[in-house]
DNA sequence: CGGCCCGCCGCAAACGAATGCGGCGGTTTG
DNA sequence: CAAACCGCCGCATTCGTTTGCGGCGGGCCG
């Protein structure tokens, strides 16, 4: 409620004097430092950090878009990417686009509007072109958006090699291998390709099954596998994203198949619930932190003026065993 | 880049009249508001939202506080609780306190600094008094805080009793209860004293083991349910928070006991990871949902003037049946 | 002793928008 | 025919800061 023309008052000082005793900037003596003390306190002030912003154009804000913040791999990123912006000075706002396309381009017009600094997108729907118009910061996870705009992603392509090389280490001969929709173009999709390509090189068969794009509930993983099993397809390993590798695993083991016996499995992602299950399951692990912590970095830099082209982080997966195969 | 007077100034009008077109507040006339609407177009004009905020002491920006976002429960909160903000017409910061008070104190100061509207809490690590200090728009998740600030929380009392109950009809005689720090007044606690009531009216025996406070990382449970096996404890059931259950089940099941032949499980808040497990398990589940409609319907109110006093908002839960105990 | 630098500080102009007030034509009303 | 009213609009102030510029004493140097 008190403003700094309170304070300098009441301290019988000007404006100027108090503002540059908040950012000491300047000089001020240490006998008038004292008195503007004693005034803050009295009237209890605190700076309006609005006018700020408004004068220095920036408000400490990043706005984190993400399709669905229940969805684990991205409650980790989330988790990750907020300790990493405080600790470099910024706050996060959370957007949960849930695929609607008007709240994503909202959140990337709120820094026309100058109410975020920047924007991290995790997510796809958007037609690139909206973004291009943007010439503001941004960092894309997982996406390429254009060549103004920094990527940070996996490497896929070895994720893919990581997860076949494990199945048919473990003498898998017949995969079942669930697979985003194709319709869409992402890094993402390298991992199929390239897990595919070994697979076929190995002369092991693979049962390709085709998921709806950005479907991240897993009452729809629960659809996909009773599907699956109403087809009575046969299998004797699986590779998809933990949530439905779970899933259909869950469904092997009601249906009394031995795991790793019968059936072996390995998850893409990784994240907790992959840890959680029993047996734990075998996953090639995407790094979340250092996802989360490079994203950081790319923006900060693009806010402090560094300029980008071309820019592309690309960070390496790891396949981390669990009890879903025999052989490391 | 381009102001408003640099519209009015294309258009040959003066600021007001465009400011009263953006917000059609007033008259303008429709050949006037043609002139601008080129104007603004020819310019590529955006409203500046950091001077309207000034001018209109808010910013409608939402502080969420959750102590850890990874956590499926919270993040289910979160989840809705953007939706929830955003159809207010309201933007969501997150705030991962990470049981770090300073961080909390960090983001309630955001209130008297003007940058959020404010906030919803769902952490508790902070001291009470330092809440009782704020006089702006707070709720409380789950927590008492004072008089003046709204608790929107569910009936731990029923759930405790609805487990309890669960376990005595499966016939259980000894019961491992993992249970919160007694040490941190919560109405989080009343299930506790609630489900210990019902199993000595019942004549069953508990096991209580106390967990540390607000230690949500799954690697600690991991810990505790080790010391548990190897202090080989001898129990036929088990109630706790969905994480600490679920780990306590995958140990059986490693050792071989059947579930829910020889252990029943019952799991407190039921989010997603209890029915992610096989087999999947019985949880009185929270109304996630609900408690985030809520929080954001009185936080709605509290911000449009509305005065509460001594409002508590005190929502159901449910059990939900699963396969880790056999009798409904 | 005069000029100059230096520590200290006040004044006023930004920052970009919202809005109360009053003015100006033109029409209705008594 | 004058007063009241109405649609429309410009001017100046306001929101609460930051900061450039310039002033004012006092000490130091030539």
């Amino acid at each position: 409620m008190a403003g700094i023309k309170d304070v300098a008052r009441h301290a019988g000082v000007g404006v100027g004097t108090v503002s540059r005793m908040l950012n000491n900037s300047g000089y001020v003596a240490e006998e008038t430092r004292k008195k503007i003390e004693i005034a803050m306190r009295e009237l209890n002030y605190t700076p309006n950090e609005l006018a700020r912003q408004l004068y220095r154009k920036r408000t400490g804000i990043i706005a984190v878009l993400v399709p669905n913040i229940a969805n684990p791999f991205f409650s980790q990123f989330v988790n990750y990417a907020e300790a990493e912006l405080y600790a470099a000075g910024f706050k996060m706002m959370l957007c949960n686009t849930q695929n609607e396309s008007n709240a994503e381009l909202e959140y990337l017009d709120m820094l026309n509007r100058h109410i975020v600094d920047g924007v991290i997108t995790g997510v796809h729907s958007l037609n690139v072109e909206e973004y291009r118009k943007i010439q503001k910061p941004i960092v894309a996870l997982d996406r390429y958006i254009g060549e103004h705009i920094p990527v940070v992603a996996v490497d896929h392509r070895e994720g893919g090699r990581l997860a076949a090389e494990a199945l048919v280490r473990n003498g898998c001969r017949s995969v079942l291998h669930f697979r985003g929709a194709v319709a869409v173009e992402s890094p993402y999709h390298e991992r199929h390709f390239e897990f595919e390509r070994v697979m076929a090189r190995s002369h092991v068969r693979t049962i390709p099954y085709e998921l709806e794009w950005n479907r991240l509930d897993f009452r729809y993983y629960q659809e996909i596998v009773q599907d699956v099993f109403a087809r009575e397809i046969s299998f004797d390993g699986v590779f998809g994203v933990d949530e439905i590798a779970i899933e259909c695993m869950n469904e092997t083991i009601r249906r009394h198949r031995k795991v790793p016996g019968d059936v072996k499995f390995v998850a893409y992602d990784g994240t907790f619930i992959t840890e959680l299950v029993e047996p734990s399951m075998t996953a090639v692990v995407q790094p979340v932190a250092a996802l989360a912590k490079e994203s950081v970095r790319l923006l900060s830099d693009l806010i402090a003026g560094k300029e980008y082209k071309n820019k592309q982080v690309l960070l390496s997966v790891t396949l981390r065993k669990g009890k879903t195969t025999v052989v490391p």
